[in-house]
DNA sequence: TTATGCCATGGAACCGGTTCCGAATTGGGA
DNA sequence: TCCCAATTCGGAACCGGTTCCATGGCATAA
């Protein structure tokens, strides 16, 4: 009653071949004459013929899909990466398996997963540290890895220089006059080996030092990664009065706009009574005319991608271990140059480029 | 000299049993003793032996992978969307592969060959139309198909309805006196078939009609999705001078941003000058105290991807379809609540929870 | 003791492509 | 005319699990 599934068999024998000249068809083998070549391509056409996944990947011994392995995806300069990451991926006709991770042990799960089960033929781990034996294990599986937003000896990675970011953040601050310069990050331990945060503070006091200023760990404060939390903390140190910070780099642009809302609470202006700079450049630091420093977030995936695509291909990816520049994007929470706007009630003032169609396109957080 | 790989067979040998054994050990039959089951476990362990994902795919014939179609995945929206359902994907031991489809001619690349090739056991849509004639292939094929953000009639699907939402937006500002609303849109033919934005823009004429209002069609401007196009547009529509709207609804949060700059560039206050209202309540309306239509973005992926499950195991998806509630969060862009706030040079005002304290968790888009 | 039946188990057949080896065909040169 | 090499092709073996059928053993019932 029902049709049995058409397999290579079914269309070799009604096209009066072999299976073996079947498959070569399929792989585009020059060894089958065009006459060949067209008849068992107008039967499978026929027949409505396609190749089933599984079975290649078993003979052949590869999947064509590589597993992204990433951290709190909601964030949205993981998104912008992860969005990179997919595009080149599904160009090269690669599947793209996603993997969220919230906790070691969810990391522990996927990767053993992923590669001993050899479900994805690479691995690319987004702003994610892994763990030094899985690193060597999936060395010896001959398993291409490729870190994006992190670092580690003789992997290819694409990475920036957190520690100099903060530092330029920090820089910028004090080149305006600040002498009490706030931190905000994120708690130490995550669990899952985010550093950037704390690259980030190792910059500001760096910064600091170079400037010739004692930290005052009184004006530094950690918390989870939201800006309602970044609120809280800096709420608290509006509260120290006249020790006060004058200005704070905050470690990512979600908690920048935390600081602004207390900055808010408390009635103070910015940036005359408080600076604020933040990181990522995200969108929302763009709307919020919050200074900020740059980095290229869909760039970093894309370039991880397209290593992961080299590599699956044989080839060597060509720059091996790639450092993607940062730059300060300053803007009115730093500088204040929009202060004599007219008055808003939302104060959402233009960028420096003004008011501007992206024509025909989609808007990408970047 | 290398090693040859390890397999059942290779298991089997060393325990002294049959493949047929251990295969039933690793499924977890009932039909092994306890004494081999132990001792099949233990040469598996010693060997360090794990399954090949492609191997049993091919003859059990399900990859326990499902595929998940993805408009524009930059959006917010469809990233929290994303979120849901990737982390029930995921708990429930099936593969996340994500395919991000930008036109219709990669919509019908990847849909070919993910279910020709089947690729995945099951495929959810998010915010994408899929073509007549791909969901009666599909269906053909009993392969899973789950809607989120998108209904058709004999589906499971998680929607909202668009229109009523559209509908409520208006209402509210009809509801504080406006009379001149403006709509801001997305194009109407984006090829992907997603029509939340049409759909609201219908909403948006009903209540005018029911509020016995003649809508006045300059005051409606369609574009790319953008806060940046939102913003020219509205430019236009506030440059009708005496004819501008009092009142705008743009369709997405994203532009309602675009619709705040403009406003802001044309130094008219908000809402005074004019009101605003958007849809999605994403994190950046609450920022900046947009008024919105809420939708749960987040809950939509969870709930489509437990459909999923559901029907993956064989079940039926408990709640075949399923509409989601909206409701109208009224903010400070409409009604103007905390316009004797302290001046702001950022605007950012609290939201009607004030600010408050996230502890330990990691915010979400929602 | 023998018949009956259940449980545990071994292993062949199978899932559907891929690959490699050997064979058939063809063409060109001696 | 014969030989050799190149080209094209058929099909068996294989990838590594799963499943089903046959078998052996043991206990209980007759």
């Amino acid at each position: 009653m029902r049709k049995r599934t058409i397999s290579i068999a079914t269309v070799a024998a009604e096209a009066g071949v072999g299976v073996g000249t079947v498959s070569r068809v399929l792989n585009g083998s020059n060894q089958v004459s065009e006459a060949t070549r067209s008849r068992v391509l107008n039967t499978m056409e026929r027949l409505d013929y396609r190749p089933l996944r599984s079975a290649s990947a078993l003979s052949k011994g590869r999947t064509d899909a590589v597993g992204i392995l990433v951290s709190v995806i909601s964030r949205p300069s993981v998104m912008a990466r992860l969005v990179g990451v997919i595009d080149v991926l599904s160009d090269a006709g690669l599947d793209a398996v996603v993997l969220n991770v919230e906790n070691r042990a969810q990391l522990d799960r996927h990767l053993s997963s992923i590669i001993d089960q050899r479900r994805v033929d690479g691995i690319i781990s987004i702003s994610l540290r892994i763990p030094e034996e899985r690193v060597t294990r999936i060395r010896k599986l001959d398993i291409p890895l490729v870190l994006v937003d992190n670092s580690l000896p003789n992997l290819p990675c694409v990475y920036i220089d957190d520690v100099a970011g903060g530092n330029m953040a920090t820089k910028h601050l004090l080149s305006l006059g600040h002498r009490r310069v706030g931190f905000i990050g994120d708690n130490k331990h995550t669990g899952l080996g985010m550093s950037s945060s704390e690259d980030r503070y190792a910059g500001y006091l760096m910064a600091l030092e170079a400037a010739g200023i004692e930290p005052d760990f009184d004006l530094v404060a950690r918390g989870p990664h939201s800006s309602e939390a970044a609120a809280a903390l800096t709420s608290a140190l509006f509260e120290l009065g006249k020790h006060r910070p004058t200005a704070i780099f905050a470690s990512s642009d979600t908690l920048a706009v935390g600081v602004i809302k207390a900055a808010q609470h408390h009635g103070l202006k910015i940036p005359d009574d408080c600076a604020v700079i933040g990181f990522d450049n995200l969108e929302i630091s763009s709307i919020l005319d919050i200074s900020t420093v740059n980095q290229p977030l869909l760039e970093s995936g894309i370039k991880g991608a397209s290593k992961m695509v080299s590599l699956l291909n044989g080839e060597i990816a060509k720059p091996h271990r790639e450092e993607l520049s940062l730059d300060v994007v300053p803007r009115g929470s730093s500088l204040g140059i929009q202060r004599n706007h007219p008055t808003k009630l939302y104060g959402v003032v233009e960028g420096p480029n003004g008011l501007q169609i992206l024509q025909g396109g989609e808007e990408l957080v970047s």
